[in-house]
DNA sequence: CTAAGGACCTGTCGGC
DNA sequence: TGCCGACAGGTCCTTA
């Protein structure tokens, strides 16, 4: 489900409930997520206040004065705030009880998300290698060309690499290489850097109009509020195969193939195989 | 070092 | 209508 925009979405849903709260509680009903829940949660969160939300590529981060909660929703995963204590559902494994009777409830079927706790001043291994944000300045040509270059693995694969940039999933790859006119297949090390700078503006591009969209909603993403995102209905190649490809002027139809084991959807005319 | 495949889970959908 | 396999937004770890 979550790609970077639907964090951020998510992110911005629940701030503003919960930031100055303090927790007053903490529910584990199922601590077997992609990682154990660390049994100790309680005694790290009880009392604290949280200071803000943070996001790092498609980790949450909720600040504490000792530490961060670390807050990964996988592939299916997703936070509501709630009021009072509504009754538990299936697959609703964590509650975060703030003063003011606010829940923060993370519901996740497949449980492919995990949580973990960060002391202060510590980074988590999993964050210490993630690259640059790709709406920030870190980002930028050189630095994709630097890590293309060389690289014989499909440029798809590459930008969806965490080390390389954060938050390019499976459904925003699709529509940057797209958008920049480029193979999903194609060797990153052999693309001209002309190609390489649109794709980073594609990159760019595509996951801001998603945040300003409220995220994609496919299947069963909803925001913390419980409204749906927009965006789906701006994808372009995403899940449209056989149809017809949105660039003026183009008569190519949208074709579908595994790429690195992922869905991968093109226009033959617009991104020509390498 | 690089790149590909497997693993972790459940729910949904299409086809027979 | 019912069953079964394929597939789904992620990403760490192992293997070659």
């Amino acid at each position: 489900m979550p790609e970077l925009p639907e964090v951020e979405t998510t992110r911005r849903g629940i701030a503003p409930h919960l930031t100055g709260r303090r927790v007053e509680g903490v529910v584990v009903r199922q601590p077997r997520l992609r990682r154990p829940v660390p049994p100790d949660l309680a005694d790290h969160l009880g009392g604290q206040p949280l200071q803000a939300v943070d996001r790092r590529g498609k980790y949450l981060l909720l600040c504490f004065p000792p530490g961060e909660l670390i807050i990964h929703l996988g592939m299916s995963g997703s936070l509501r705030v709630l009021q009072d204590d509504p009754p538990a559902g299936p697959h609703d494994h964590l509650d975060l009880r703030f003063d003011g009777d606010r829940l923060l409830r993370l519901h996740d079927p497949r449980r492919f998300g995990w949580v973990d706790w960060q002391p202060r001043g510590t980074t988590h291994p999993w964050l210490a290698r993630l690259g640059p944000e790709p709406l920030g300045e870190d980002f930028h040509d050189d630095w994709l060309s630097q890590q293309a270059a060389g690289r014989r693995r499909a440029i798809k694969s590459l930008v969806m690499d965490s080390a390389v940039v954060v938050g390019v999933g499976n459904i925003y790859a699709n529509e940057a290489l797209w958008r920049a006119g480029i193979h999903p297949h194609h060797p990153a090390g052999d693309l001209a850097r002309p190609a390489l700078m649109r794709l980073v503006g594609a990159i760019r591009q595509v996951l801001q109009a998603a945040i300003d969209q409220g995220g994609t909603t496919l299947r069963d993403f909803t925001r913390a509020d419980g409204r749906p995102g927009y965006f789906a209905q701006s994808l372009a190649v995403y899940g449209r195969a056989g149809q017809a490809c949105l660039h003026p002027g183009c008569d190519g139809r949208i074709e579908k193939a595994v790429i690195v084991q992922r869905a991968s959807y093109f226009c033959p005319r617009c991104q020509p195989p390498p």
